[in-house]
DNA sequence: CGCTGCCTTGAGTTTAATCAATTATGGTGG
DNA sequence: CCACCATAATTGATTAAACTCAAGGCAGCG
């Protein structure tokens, strides 16, 4: 059961788990539903009771204005928890939608207190991923607010890549990227338009491919230059841990 | 002693903090130290073994671009924990300045882990606190991504008295903003020279006045209307929280 | 075969950036 | 107290990046 958990792979990368923090893991993954492709799963001002956990699918988190525009603010892909940035607010602040058909586990928000008292390792480690996420977000803030509209599809491009790369030690340089430019555009503070344009122009430079909804990175090297990319993904320190 | 920590009181605001919670509070902030204006307190790639608590002073904590852009990040203000989006790293993600003369009470990250052995609610509270600012953020982001200049500078100051009002509940309308506009461009994303422009647009429309330093907003309905701000400082939900 | 949704391309416009002076402002030392 | 300096803010003129509006093309699908 926890074998084939994305959760359990994602987290295990980062420290061993020690078996009461997996059983509360597979605690949290005891439920699960599908949503079809464009289902919003949860909307902004909604009461969250429950947090998910990711099992196939990409999903997205966005916030609408009154007139129109909307910013996403992050991408779910399998393994990961939605619903964290929420956790600290009675309603929700952001509509979660689902990118793709996807494979969800809902869970009530109540049961991290039972990891809170028990199981200080795994506290720990939510912790440390959560306030990760910041950094990436920071990440994307410094992208938002300071690139040219190439460098940021570069951006997006690359640590798309390594967060793929986390669950999918395969994966090299070509990957699905089931977002269509529109949605891109709202992830990269552009329109539309301007992300086929730069995207043209990036393909046109020979740094990547496209194929019906794929990517290939052509010239890794040449984007990482282009756009700064630091891999936040790869490592967390747990140096401070409590022991396991 | 504990009386006087802004910590104690900013934490307080939220949940009741049982004895427990406040002794390892007191631990946190058993050191001081005074830096100057302008200095930076950690740098980028540095090995980042403390976190700090703000006594008095703002700072800021920025990224730095190779060709010399930079984003601002992130503003402390007192009562506030600093480092806490480094923690799931070995070297600091970003740059830590003090924006005027500061004290802070560095403690090492490693004081954590007796937080989450020993005391679950401050490390639940310490959660939603960093998962809170992750909103902060992405509100942030939105306003990076998707709004005009006017609108990112109402959203900032709207943003920043939200803030100060929690541990100053007596302030109305008029706050120090120890910013310089090459600051406040690099927080919103901007140039100066607009950050100029902007301003005194607001100020011609009596959406706000200026007084050496600080700020009067004299409609704020105005400029909520203006950027759909939303307050997320004053609540967060400690309904799931473990029992005191 | 004709929709529909998505992507691409072109033309014209707008916002904000850049470059360059000029004007406060505050602090310092004589 | 005042002259001087450095820093910060304002303003103007020009340029560039990205947006808007609009049309056309392509692919997948019923």
């Amino acid at each position: 059961m926890s074998q084939n958990s994305c959760l359990v792979q994602k987290l295990s990368h980062y420290v061993p788990l020690n078996p009461r923090s997996r059983d509360n893991i597979t605690r949290l993954e005891r439920d699960e539903r599908d949503y079809g492709k464009g289902t919003e799963i949860h909307r902004e001002g909604q009461r969250n009771a429950n947090l998910y956990v990711v099992k196939h699918g990409w999903l997205y988190s966005y916030t609408d204005m009154k007139d129109g525009r909307r910013q996403i603010v992050e991408i779910h892909h399998p393994g990961d928890i939605v619903g964290f940035s929420d956790i600290a607010f009675d309603t929700c602040t952001t509509v979660l939608r689902a990118a793709e058909d996807v494979r969800l586990c809902p869970f009530p928000k109540k049961d991290l207190d039972d990891v809170f008292r028990d199981a200080p390792q795994l506290a720990a480690l939510l912790f440390a991923l959560a306030v990760r996420n910041q950094v990436i977000l920071i990440d994307f803030l410094q992208a938002i607010g300071r690139m040219s509209a190439r460098e940021r599809i570069a951006y997006l491009l690359l640590d798309l890549m390594a967060r793929l790369r986390i669950t999918n030690k395969s994966m090299k340089t070509v990957f699905r990227l089931p977002l269509n430019q529109t949605e891109i555009s709202d992830v990269l503070g552009l329109t539309n338009v301007y992300v086929s344009r730069s995207f043209m122009a990036l393909q046109k430079d020979g740094l990547i491919r496209r194929d019906n909804g794929t990517v290939e990175v052509l010239e890794e090297e040449k984007l990482v230059q282009l756009c700064d990319f630091v891999d936040r993904h790869s490592r967390v320190d747990t140096s401070w841990f409590p022991a396991g």
